[in-house]
DNA sequence: ATGGCTGGTAGAACCAGA
């Protein structure tokens, strides 16, 4: 059972290399972040025409937005509003062997890593907090994929120094998610496959004139799993050549595979 | 070089992303 996340930064924009992602990698399901749409407006006709038949969406007009497509019948189980403030950042589902998988967008948290100055910086630590909450309370088997926005280790980064400032990397939303993790005993699957001290990202800007040149990428996408969840995972990969296709996201996909 | 880009939506020298 392959699964796969990716914040795809519109999938209306974006449909044919989330297509040409499918037919190539073939995962059996597919979290989203970022689908800009409203579940109306969401191109589920082509998610079903390459057999990913169970859609389960949470959208919204303009921004944010998740979406969960699979092959293997899937349940929505709930949708957690872990901001308080009714944005789709979070979809989640029961998959056929009972585990939860849940898909969620954590906020970038604004530019100014200062709760007074920049009240969106707040919230994104507030998000993290109700989803600790949340994660100390669960018991059943999960896997928790998405759109982190927090890069945590040196090694995440292309300059720790350069971006212990920087929102996705200042030492408050590290010790933040710290204590999520921490909340279930979550296991990091990326760096449990890709151990410190190899550099791992997931994310470069599009503002660099040669994302691959300059290299300047942050690891912000993440699959945590249960212990026991964990212990099933058999590989890992991230697959960077996406940032290149056609008109890229800036993030690209990672996928977990597991022993079901 | 904290923006050099991008998408959605309106129909803005806009907003948000991170």
């Amino acid at each position: 059972m392959k699964i796969a996340s990716w914040n795809i930064n519109s999938v209306r924009a974006r449909l044919d290399i989330v297509e040409r992602f499918l037919t190539e990698m073939a995962p059996d399901i597919l979290c989203l972040q970022e689908t800009k749409a409203e579940n109306g407006s969401f191109p589920v006709k082509a998610f079903h025409e390459l057999g990913y038949d169970h859609v389960i969406l949470n959208g919204q007009k303009m921004h944010h937005g998740v979406a969960i497509v699979s092959k293997v019948p899937v349940t929505e189980e709930r949708r957690e509003d872990w901001q308080a403030n009714g944005e789709a950042r979070h979809i989640g589902v029961r998959l056929p062997n009972g585990w939860r998988l849940d898909n969620v967008y954590i906020p970038a948290g604004g530019d100014i890593p200062d709760r007074e100055q920049n009240p969106k910086f707040g919230q994104k630590l507030d998000f993290i907090g109700r989803m600790t909450d949340w994660s100390s309370t669960l018991e059943e088997p999960t896997i928790l994929v998405g759109d982190f926005n927090i890069a945590p280790f040196e090694t995440d980064v292309w300059g720790h120094k350069q971006l212990l400032d920087v929102v996705s990397h200042t030492p408050i939303e590290v010790e933040t998610l710290s204590r999520l993790r921490e909340a279930h005993d979550w296991v990091d699957l990326g760096r449990h496959f890709i151990p410190e001290p190899e550099r791992l990202y997931t994310w470069w800007s599009y503002r660099a004139a040669d994302w691959r040149a300059s290299d300047k990428g942050r690891r912000l996408d993440h699959m945590w799993a249960s212990p026991a969840v964990a212990a099933k995972a058999i590989g890992h990969q991230i697959h960077k050549d996406c940032r290149d296709w056609g008109k890229p996201s800036d993030h690209i996909p990672i996928v977990t595979e597991f022993a079901m």
